[in-house]
DNA sequence: CTTGAAGCTCTAGCGACTAGAGCTTTTACA
DNA sequence: TGTAAAAGCTCTAGTCGCTAGAGCTTCAAG
């Protein structure tokens, strides 16, 4: 019979926390795995490799839907212009982010450097955060 | 006697919705305001500066409890060393947080470029997606 | 055979809101 | 003054992706 692992060695395998495993299955991100006569799941091969493929998919900051999209995507053997259109989006959301991020890092540096580090003469910051007008930056949401 | 304002009131001053004023009050972050007969709340001058601050500040990307802290800071007149401290410590997290998001952002559009874009022949971000070692870069937590 | 590690389920918490149900109060207009 | 819509109220639950803990059972090694 084919290799099985416990839940704790698949967590190993994958730097994984166990209870980020569990919590795939309660999702329905990673199908659930049969269970040995003490209710323990073992897990197999393809298990494994989903769960690598989540893994990597996080790492690359894909959201738990997105990435059941794409294991749907990979199973059903569809159009690989889904998944492009997926991970083009997402790149695009990251870009975005990236994009917002630095202009608050702009903003930050303003409002941090506008009094010299060692004075103790009273420093502008509270009256920036209190005072949009004193900012000379926009600020968007999200 | 002082001009109050109504929750929708300064909700529009702010551009904030009310239920976040609310919870605002909730956690502790902006003082329960005065109620009148029916009950419903009646916000001052104090409060609408208070909530502005708040909102820059979140506009800014800080947390509510280094807010907390700001305001705090604001009210005890006390040593801008510590508001300093944590300013700059916020932005060495959010330029750290773009360190971070950049690489991401490269391995991305490495991983989106692989196919061109109108071909159907098999494209590979499944692939790579499966198997870290077919992606070149390396991935953070967090 | 014992003991300690690993497993199990279930519930709650994080941060910063947001949404909704089901009510009461205020406001504007006829 | 009557009425209806808008705005207010409280309370609960949901978002996302986990993480922590309680209190139990099962497994593996010596």
């Amino acid at each position: 019979m084919a290799t099985t692992y416990a839940i704790g060695k698949l967590a190993k395998l994958t730097d994984t926390k166990v209870p980020t495993i569990r919590y795939y299955e309660q999702v329905g991100l990673l199908p659930a795995p049969e269970r040995n006569a003490g209710n323990q799941r073992r897990y197999r091969e393809v298990h494994l490799q989903k769960l690598r493929f989540i893994r990597h998919s996080r790492q690359l900051g894909f959201g738990l839907e997105e990435i059941a999209s794409l294991l749907a995507l990979q199973e059903s053997q569809a159009d690989s212009g889904e998944v492009q259109r997926i991970a083009r989006n997402h790149l695009d959301e990251v870009r975005d982010k990236v994009a917002r991020l630095n202009k608050l890092e702009q903003a930050l540096s303003q409002l941090v450097s506008c009094c010299g580090s060692g004075q103790p003469h009273d420093c502008q910051i509270l009256s920036v955060l209190a005072d949009h007008n004193l900012c000379q930056h926009e600020h968007e949401g999200r």
